[in-house]
DNA sequence: TTCGATGCAAACACTTTGCATTGGC
DNA sequence: GCCAATGCAAAGTGTTTGCATCGAA
């Protein structure tokens, strides 16, 4: 589970000029550890640090995201629901989905062969070059579905 | 184009005892006027109408927006590039999908049954309600995509 | 007339930034 | 030792809220 990506990461940064500081060593790590298919937000990696015997400043979990994120090592959500939230890049990414229950904001995640189709035919229709197909199904999760019955709102 | 959905509006207010005041018609009508197909945020909702003759204080402008949306006449985009976007809900809205150049910020629309399945087949496997399934393809639009080239950052 | 809607400004949540200090290479 | 990275606190965004006043029904 916990592959040590360490060497990837050195190697990345170095590669790029950047530094390796303990403190992108322990934002990596946290996601490594947490696994991919987990979505934090950087109060969460904030926090999650303090309780481990490290400690990074807000500030620089900002920047270390961000950071990481250019060099695609973590990958950047768009999960409106209160702040940006951040998961281990994979490489099967591109085919990676998100089903998001409105009311508790539990996420599920799935692929799908069609929406990567679907996604690419778009983008040649606009001559668009693509990026990254992602799909957001917002929906009700079992739990929320019950208490909420028929009636929306 | 610009439907007199002021009729609706009414009834809709009605019947969920809202007042029909004037600020929330000048909010649909702007959307009205603008077209579907555009993505208005709150600044931009409250600049356009300080343009016109009216004026409608930004407070009242999200107030409006997030009743117009929980009615279901607007709806919320997910493109969390710089805050929260809105639009005309309209009857196909489930099958009408978003390309969106991550340079510039142009946005494309497109529809796709394909993905419409899709969503419906991961809401199924999951026990979720669906309720929008909402594809965000993001890219880089032509005029953008030339600029940048092959490098990426 | 009544109670919800508005406007204003203050409060909020999240994110970025300036600057002195620290520390990786 | 140099220059990038960090920590802190202050400043920015975008959005919400308390409260007195206004006005739709």
């Amino acid at each position: 589970m916990a592959v040590a990506v360490s060497g990837n990461l050195r190697q990345d940064l170095h590669g790029r000029g950047q530094r390796l500081t303990p403190q992108r060593q322990r934002v990596l790590d946290l996601f490594e550890r947490t696994g991919a298919g987990h979505h934090l937000s950087a109060e969460d990696v904030h926090q999650q640090l303090l309780r481990g015997d490290s400690r990074v400043s807000l500030a620089t979990v900002y920047r270390t995201l961000r950071l990481l994120t250019t060099m695609d090592l973590l990958r950047e959500l768009e999960l409106p629901e209160g702040g940006k939230r951040f998961e281990l890049a994979t490489e099967n990414d591109d085919d990676h989905h998100h089903l998001i229950c409105v009311a508790c904001g539990r996420t599920e995640e799935f692929e799908s062969p069609e929406v990567l189709q679907a996604g690419a035919s778009a983008a040649e229709q606009f001559g668009f070059k693509l990026l990254s197909p992602r799909l957001t199904v917002r929906g009700l999760c079992p739990s929320c579905a019950v208490l909420q019955g028929g009636e929306a709102n």
